[in-house]
DNA sequence: TTCCTATACATAACGGTGTTATAGATAAAA
DNA sequence: TTTTATCTATAACACCGTTATGTATAGGAA
């Protein structure tokens, strides 16, 4: 995305990352913008605070305007839940990424798992944003959306590494649905139903278990 | 629970359950309290509405009472929303407990992941709302939190026949918790991140799929 | 240079939310 | 009969996301 700040400078800004990657072609030491101001009072909010955090008030406030900027700038809530959302797949798909400099295909994903998990922790907030919680009148956007896809497209190339180069497309998306599934799951028992109360470390311990065993079936079934 | 009604009755209320089971010691033929019209306004509008009809304004007047009732007998939204997840864990748990006459162990346990699979999807809106979709304000308190633990026992107590008598608990726990988070995980990734535009049987099968697939690697254990 | 347009912004008000405050009604117990 | 406990209706409160109103600013066109 191109956009022209008040400076006349050309900015280059990637939607969705909250740490400062605006590039000004003209000025190299432009400041942020209002809308990155915005965004990123918004993500500390959601990581400080939880969702619960995350008003108009608050984050109008904590970026130092007045609320009728994020209707300018996001059109509302709903366009900064859909940045944060963005975020999160984007941290999602960088857990994931990050181990492609592994040589061993089951390492790699192993070590992919547990930076899933590790995340999981390490951002509770952008987790539970992604997985609905931020109460059900919330949809992410079609756009929004395509962060998800792109996350799930990085999860099926480092799962296809467990598979023979002959597997198809579907098969491989089967194999990474059924991984990510296991972990997802995982993770939202423990915020909901069960082991919320285990230490964080035994919990990873548990998932991890789980999920080498299903990766060990899959090797084992090609 | 017994409670005394206005027409001094003794009556025996299974709290969390929206079907009449008030049971008048003294006058078969009473009529619901308002605490039963209460929750099973609310459990309604869970089903037709899904989370967002459940304002308090909303249940109250679908009970024909005031707001205050709400607070009368339920001490709040709170209240209502952990009789609902309480409804919600007894759901998944008789879904589960409802293949307990079939007589082979892993076609019980397969029919059980169906029954929650089609749980999740005819009580959607109670699904999501055991899983934290009614926004981060809401948490269950020790006594909501007491049906989850017993859905869980009843999963437990349903994989525990895939494996030996001399399986000790934590491996039953354990390979009842890799289930449901597969399965839970199939259900919420659907929800929130991918597959969504699926037909319900297709995410099915592919979710039993992978179960039955995680259910012979435990079988093939022991 | 001036005027017009588009964008951004501050502030107040609106309609909705969960909750509390106030007052009244009723049944049971003393 | 009086007191107590429980339930109830209604209005008001504080907060929410959003809209309405008016102002400021930059850029483009005449």
């Amino acid at each position: 995305m191109v956009s022209t700040s008040p400076r006349g400078c050309l900015c280059t800004v990637t939607p969705g990352l909250y740490w400062p990657v605006t590039r000004c072609d003209v000025k190299p030491e432009a400041v942020s913008t209002n809308k990155e101001k915005i965004l990123k009072a918004a993500s500390d909010l959601l990581l400080e605070k939880g969702i619960d955090g995350l008003s108009v008030r608050a984050i109008a406030a904590a970026a130092g305007l007045s609320t009728i900027a994020i209707y300018s700038h996001f059109d509302g809530k709903q366009g900064v839940l859909d940045a944060l959302y963005m975020e999160g797949f984007a941290l999602v798909q960088s857990a994931v990424e990050s181990v492609a400099g592994v040589e061993d295909p089951r390492v790699a994903v192993l070590q992919g798992a547990r930076n899933y998990l590790a995340l999981a922790i390490e951002r509770e907030g952008h987790y539970r944003l992604v997985f609905g919680e931020t109460g059900s009148s919330y949809a992410p956007t079609e756009v929004a959306q395509q962060a998800a896809r792109d996350a799930f497209a990085a999860l099926v190339s480092g799962v296809a590494r467990l598979l023979p180069p002959s597997a198809s497309l579907a098969t491989q998306q089967r194999a990474a649905l059924k991984l990510w599934a296991l972990l997802h799951g995982y993770v939202s028992l423990r915020h909901h139903v069960i082991g919320g109360a285990m230490e964080d470390r035994q919990w990873q311990a548990m998932a991890i278990d789980a999920f080498a065993e299903s990766v060990d079936q899959l090797l084992a079934a090609h």
